[in-house]
DNA sequence: CCTCTTCAAGATAGCGCTGTCTCATCCGCT
DNA sequence: AGCGGATGAGACAGCGCTATCTTGAAGAGG
């Protein structure tokens, strides 16, 4: 009862697994880690060994042992909101069949919620941390710089030279909207946004000061509520009332955008006629809306997937070569504008 | 350097915990897990010693040691679809702040992927499992079963006696729809439906069953391929050409419905003068869209937070009183139909 | 041919916590 | 007063794995 048993739950241990291919525990260990100084000869048999015994590691032994976990933290401010959820599964999909678990923090777009989060999330020991955009609490920054783990920054790009992110330009993305606003011929121009973190308002900086160079000035409508359907509906209502002659809108996120289309239909106001409309992040009911929005499509998908394999390569102490990808975003001009 | 050294990350670990409060570690240990053979005195002093030095303790150690992690898996279908993120979110508020992980795994609609996961997660030796309905492989069933997790089945109902479920009927939910639909007088009724899991063929089995009890046939379009609001537009399409008298449809899905929608505004088909639409799951859009969206509500929060606190209940050891919990549905009636 | 280096394999010692058994104490009862 | 039985605290021994140090063998150089 000692050397060979099998664990509590009767899967079989690294010690039955190293007896059957006949060598020491701990070069079994090494063996299944690919440590490179093992002999191939003795891995192999190793390796054998292991799936004849259907050998599956025991991640709290190997944690407590290495002081580190095989769990990726994932911080982001919303689930309710569509749009991190592809990016979350595509992490998943990178993630997950390495052998690493996915843990979700959802900090509600609150820097506070988030700090606790990742006071309550080191103490599992994770072995990376892939966080939303930059801005965060003091305290936050030094738990995860004490902490010393590989963090990859999503959504934003930064000008750090010794931070990881992945994601694409904020601003260019609303300084091309404003550009083709203003190439329909677009005068009276809004930025509507809610939910105002730091990307949509790097998103309407963009939009305005792309409007400033072209001597246009931005109309504005900004409310800290988060981003819903009913939300744009009521903000397009306000902006109108404020400014009856408003021809041309941009929308921080596509869901707002939506919301105002059905009001526009209810007020048998025309869109494009009127007012033209471009929303942000291309969710997939924008291309079948009546009428079909204008948009920003974000890489979403790919944020999560460039993300999970930086992050891959960090663990592996691999060399990075770029520590900032920007993925770029794309225009999708539909009948909306 | 040896009992009251701190840990490898800087952190107190339980033997400074129990010096300082002047007892064992075993007794600290207790007291801490709330083990309720404690002297309240000690119990006190050691919750303390405990805030004094910030203890945490360290859930690796803590899993090796008793064999359970404080990990509780979730599997859902779906992450793409809006539909299982309320659920996830609400589970996440239930169990994050009583010091529960929450791993997500997807398994695409796939019954194999499930088995895959399950028997991956098993590893780390989560203390319970949330799952999704209850269609599952042979294998999945054996390796719960002999893992003896204690496992709680969200969105359906059983009638087996052994199994704790927290759902809704959704036989009964397409009943009401079709009653709904009858009572406007309508009588060339079609169910529309997509990504075919059990939930959506048990509803549309109720949808039938109600009109054929009322003496009419149900019409019926459903294809295997995820549901979204393009396949919707199609659908409708495909279904007036083949079936054009047709005056009311049971949506399975919202997204189905909005783009059915659409495609109807677009081909000028009055909605709900020429034809009546019923969704399902009353998505944030339905109140919203043009016109608004009937709709049967299901209570996706509620179905997480009841999941939630029926597995604490589990995880406690104590009675469980109802193992089946029926939260219901509500049908929205909107300007659809 | 022998020493010095190099490198792979093994022995050892925990990682931080909890299950289990043992032991002391105190109470109620005869 | 003495005894059995609760009851609560502690000792002990790992859980399954890996970091670290040590050892032994093989290869290089004089």
């Amino acid at each position: 009862m000692r050397k060979e048993a099998s664990r509590a739950t009767g899967r079989p241990t690294l010690a039955e697994v190293a007896q059957l291919a006949g060598v020491s525990q701990i070069t079994a260990s090494r063996a299944l880690r690919d440590v490179p100084t093992v002999d191939p000869v003795l891995a192999s048999k190793v390796r054998e060994a292991s799936k004849a015994l259907g050998y599956v590691p025991n991640p709290a032994a190997r944690t407590l042992a290495s002081a580190r976990s095989q769990s990726v933290v994932v911080l982001v401010p919303a689930l309710s909101n569509q749009l991190f959820i592809e990016t979350l599964e595509a992490i998943h999909n990178v993630l997950r069949p390495r052998g690493y678990d996915v843990l979700i923090g959802n900090f509600h777009y609150s820097r506070e919620e988030e700090e606790e989060l990742i006071r309550n999330y080191l103490a599992i020991q994770p072995c990376g941390i892939l966080l939303t955009g930059f801005d965060r609490t003091e305290v936050s920054l030094r738990l995860l710089e004490a902490n010393k783990i590989p963090c990859v920054h999503m959504m934003e790009l930064t000008k750090a030279e010794d931070v990881f992110s992945v994601g694409f330009s904020q601003e260019e993305a609303g300084a091309v909207v404003a550009r083709h606003l203003l190439a329909r011929g677009r005068r009276r121009l809004a930025y509507v946004a809610a939910q105002l973190d730091t990307r949509v308002i790097r998103r309407g900086e963009g939009f305005k000061r792309a409007l400033a160079a072209a001597g246009v000035e931005a109309l504005e409508l900004a409310v800290p509520d988060p981003s819903s359907v009913g939300l744009g509906g009521e903000l397009f209502d306000r902006l109108l009332r404020r400014h009856p002659d408003v021809d041309g809108i941009f929308f921080c996120n596509d869901d707002l955008a939506h919301g105002a289309i059905f009001e526009a239909q209810r007020q048998g106001i025309s869109v494009p006629g009127r007012v033209a409309f471009v929303g942000f992040n291309d969710l997939p009911m924008s291309a079948h809306i009546v009428p079909r929005l204008t948009s920003i499509h974000t890489p979403r998908e790919d944020v999560g997937k460039h993300a999970a394999h930086l992050m891959l390569t960090l663990l592996a102490g691999a060399e990075v070569r770029d520590r900032k990808i920007d993925l770029g975003f794309e225009l999708v001009v539909r009948e909306s504008s």
